[in-house]
DNA sequence: TGCAAATATGAACAGACATTCATATAATAT
DNA sequence: ATATTATATGAATGTCTGTTCATATTTGCA
């Protein structure tokens, strides 16, 4: 298969961040399914503060790599107010952060 | 979701791995169909020299590289005489570069 | 207008890492 | 033994990047 030098690169970069261990939690984080029965078709969207709370760390780390996320069509946001709600960008996000986590899972418990 | 602190760690890592333009390149070189049909079967096998002429790096480089993917699972060796060949590892390294690249071309061409 | 809450931003620093160059190791053949 | 081919390895270097700290910006409200 012949893959041109800009693919290459857009998928290094794309790789490159999700290849972080914030931002990797920040992503599950907004994969979190919302614990009510027959709900899968409801986004989730999250605040910076409820985000860095719930993976323990700094609203300032949180709030630079959000900002990676986005640059890279990681995770959309909407402003309400003061409060800026972030949420999964599409699908392909949630699959490529899905197949890494099973494919560790299996290299972990198998 | 919980994930805990060290399946989130294997991810990064995981990642990282396949985060790099030569690693992806080397990658790919595996993937590589050798054309003839209904061939679909056969696991793909090159040597350490044949992919650094293949994707144009130095042959320290590749080494290096290769090195690195072996820790990291994603490729095996098999050596005859003075030849080492190299092939993808599993089926999940074929999985996370292909929805990667499907990924990336939706992002250029839509 | 002034205050508080939420988020963004910039500088600075330490650690990681991709690449190159030179050299070592291993296997084969003459 | 020696030369040759294939690959691995170690040091050195320049660049990139994750994190922290301090500060700026924005919005809502009294």
């Amino acid at each position: 298969m012949y893959v041109n030098e800009k693919a290459i690169s857009i998928m290094e970069e794309t790789l490159k961040i999700a290849a972080d261990k914030t931002r990797l939690k920040i992503l599950f984080a907004l994969l979190d399914e919302i614990d009510s029965p027959s709900s899968g078709e409801r986004e989730i969207a999250k605040c910076v503060g409820d985000i860095a709370r719930q993976i323990g760390a700094s609203q300032s780390l949180v709030s630079h790599q959000l900002k990676v996320l986005k640059d890279g069509d990681f995770v959309k946001m909407n402003k309400i107010g003061t409060k800026i709600y972030y949420a999964l960008a599409d699908e392909h996000v949630r699959e490529i952060v899905r197949i890494t986590y099973e494919h560790v899972m299996e290299k972990i418990y198998d």
